[in-house]
DNA sequence: TTCGTGATAGAG
DNA sequence: TCTATCACGAAG
């Protein structure tokens, strides 16, 4: 299980690593295949540039805890507090699924594994996320957590920075980062 | 491309 | 109160 001292550090490490580690959530996990850097400072698609209820959930709670939030009135979307040397989230993408697929399909009501969890909104509908996980800490729970996955570390991930997607402001920044080629991923690598 | 859908925050 | 905005997804 991933520690609380990992995401101790700042958000654009942070989710570079994340790439390649499993979300395990219950009965269900898969590998994370996409997330996204957002910084509490000079980011202003973070969403505390404009939301102080944003910036009061960084001071009470501590890294590793679950931000989620519900976007375009149907969406949830799950994010990490990072919180150390530079306080953020990451953004949880996409994932290629593991375990419990049978049940994620049921959830989605499509067999499709590829597009079971290739997008953010896609991924808290197919693990049933909720309000219900915010502010959970993600670093305590072995049925709620991230997992390092040691195999793949050793065969030296391929992770591309590329373009965040769905924002306008500060949206030149390479903050997205994906694992090189794959088929899992919400949307192909823009350049 | 277009729309559904609802929380949040700032303005009036 | 009112309105703009939004880290999306599915259909067409």
């Amino acid at each position: 299980m991933i520690r609380a001292s990992f995401f101790g550090r700042d958000p654009l490490n942070c989710a570079r690593e994340l790439i390649g580690a499993e979300l395990i959530w219950g009965d269900c996990s898969g590998v994370i295949v996409e997330t996204e850097a957002y910084n509490a400072i000079n980011d202003e698609a973070c969403h505390t540039f404009m939301r102080p209820s944003t910036r009061a959930f960084i001071d009470r709670n501590k890294a590793g805890a679950a931000y989620v939030y519900f976007n375009y009135g149907m969406h949830w979307m799950l994010n990490v507090l990072v919180k150390g040397d530079a306080n953020g989230f990451v953004l949880i993408r996409a994932l290629e699924p593991r375990a419990g697929i049978e049940r994620m399909k049921e959830r989605r009501k499509l067999d499709d594994v590829k597009r079971l969890c290739s997008g953010p909104g896609k991924l808290t509908q197919a693990l049933d996320i909720t309000d219900r996980q915010h502010e959970m800490d993600l670093c305590a729970d072995p049925r709620h957590c991230f997992a390092s996955n040691t195999r793949a570390r050793l065969r030296r991930l391929d992770v591309v920075a590329d373009e965040r997607i769905g924002i306008t402001r500060s949206a030149h920044l390479p903050w997205r980062f994906t694992l090189r080629g794959s088929p899992f991923v919400s949307a192909p690598v823009r350049r």
